[in-house]
RNA sequence: GCCGGCGUAGCUCAGUAUGGUGGAGCACUCGGCUGUUAACCGAGCGGUCACCGGUUCAAAUCCGGUCGCCGGCGCCA
């Protein structure tokens, strides 16, 4: 059971590739049984590959006795090297089918764990397993394109790719929520966020971007929060609020456009409608300022004060009153992280935004304008308990040719969950991380 | 952190109100079947009823406690 397992170099196709051939030609596959049922004298064997499925069917008459009785008894998962002729017929799935010539199985699988009953639990216990589902392998594909877009959109319009360290001793969005490492006998932390470091790079570089790793020990069990996800940000000199904004938007447009070039059957199998996504391309994403949004959740019997954060039940009654992703800025300074500077013309305010996703799906980019001035840095430091002098690296790029500079991020599991219209972001992640979820 | 729900076979669940020899479907094994579509038919295998304690002649079921998980909220991408 556990011998040793070789593979020959002979002419294989994909599944995908087989699917297209004509009556009667042959074909060479090797995959992993998908489904199987036999009877005395067939076996009908569902097998996958990365492409796709196809039935092959064994007769007893057409195989040597050992071949078949392999067929006919190996289990689901167990990997199969198939050669047969290309038979269409109305019964298979697909209404074509492979009649195998020959039938090798390379391992007999155990019986697999997961079968068709099972639990969102049990399938994130055997999610080393569970990867290999249709679902699964459909939402790696799309996040592959996602990451790939948003690498070809900030390459084209000449960004860096910069990587700031993992490793970082200062906290950037609220000390509760590190994950601390032992270093050398000192303590350091995961990075929360790139963007300090991105701020240094952008004097360098002037416009750098980046998809790498986030951690962040937020106690959340909610649909939308992981403990380590990824996120795509940017960060570029010379640059205000306003074209940052445009940014964001037109960064994730052209995500959108890139996934349903390549990927419109895949979202229809995870049952997300592309026609809703392909409407947004042509429409205007509004931006609105947060006072603007309270204004709209007044007049549907939300009353929120001035100075508070917008909370998710909010930010869905807001997305009720839009088709469209939308972006609110100019948030209440006072709430927010001490690098996002006030507004000049009005200095309650700052200048900041969130990108917010419509069907409930929320926050999915977060980005401001870079405060320049010092002794505001200093002060918003301490009033958020902070101790500036750990922070001096930080205020030194403001004292050596400081420029008015911008950036964002997107949470690529966020927006992996709303394309692909997923009810978990567990999902859009292939081995999630949570507060109770570290393993496997 | 707060609120709610759940924990019984490898998996998904019923059984708990009203205590009385632990069940079903799926998976797996064996037998049958030459066109299956989550195949079907028959048989078999399979249990620390989350854990600890209590009440009782008798506890999956009642009582007390503990642990674990899921979801919502807060916070955030």
């Amino acid at each position: 059971m556990h011998r040793h397992l070789s593979v020959s170099m002979a002419d294989y196709q994909k599944i995908a590739h087989a699917l297209q051939k004509s009556e009667g030609e042959p074909v060479h596959i090797r995959g992993w049984i998908y489904r199987t049922r036999s009877s005395g004298k067939l076996a009908f064997v569902v097998v996958r590959d990365e492409s796709t499925i196809i039935q092959v069917v064994a007769e007893k008459e057409r195989l040597p006795d050992e071949e078949f009785a392999g067929a006919q008894k190996a289990l689901i998962e167990s990997s199969v090297d198939i050669e047969g002729l290309i038979h269409e017929d109305e019964r298979a799935p697909g209404g074509r089918e492979i009649h195998a010539t020959s039938f090798r199985v390379i391992q007999f699988a155990e019986d697999f764990p997961i079968t068709e009953d099972h639990s969102t639990e049990f399938l994130l216990d055997n999610r080393h397993l569970w990867l290999r589902s249709r679902r699964l392998t459909t939402i790696m594909k799309i996040r592959h394109t996602v990451v790939g877009a948003i690498h070809e959109f900030f390459r084209s319009r000449g960004f860096y790719e910069f990587h700031p360290p993992i490793l970082q001793p200062s906290q950037c969005e609220g000390g509760a929520t590190l994950f601390e490492v032992k270093y050398y006998g000192d303590t350091t932390y995961l990075s929360q966020s790139w963007q300090l470091y991105a701020e240094a790079a952008v004097f360098a570089l002037e416009r750098v971007y980046d998809v790498a790793p986030t951690f962040r020990a937020e106690r959340s069990k909610t649909s939308r929060h992981l403990s380590e996800f990824w996120m795509a940000e940017m960060e570029a000199a010379w640059m205000e609020l306003d074209e940052a904004t445009q940014y964001a938007k037109d960064e994730i447009k052209f995500v959108l456009r890139r996934v349903l070039e390549h990927h419109e059957r895949d979202l229809a199998y995870l049952g997300r409608d592309p026609e809703i996504l392909r409407a947004l391309l042509d429409k205007e994403w509004p931006t609105i300022k947060y006072r603007e949004a309270l204004e709209v959740l007044a007049e549907h019997g939300m009353d929120v004060p001035f100075g508070k954060d917008l909370r998710t039940l909010e930010e869905e009654e807001l997305m009720r009153h839009f088709d469209t992703p939308v972006v609110v800025t100019h948030y209440p300074k006072e709430t927010m992280a001490f690098y996002k500077p006030r507004d000049p013309q009005h200095p309650d305010e700052a200048l900041c935004f969130d990108m917010l996703a419509p069907e409930g799906y929320g926050e999915i980019v977060g980005g401001s304008q870079r405060s320049t001035d010092i002794e505001e840095l200093m002060e918003s430091l301490e009033q958020q308990g902070e101790d500036p002098r750990n922070y001096e690296w930080y205020l030194d790029l403001r004292r050596y040719g400081s420029v008015p500079h911008s950036g964002y991020g997107v949470g690529v599991e966020r927006l992996l969950a709303w394309i692909c219209a997923l009810d978990n972001i567990k999902d859009a992640i292939a081995f999630p991380r949570t507060v109770t979820r570290k393993s496997p």
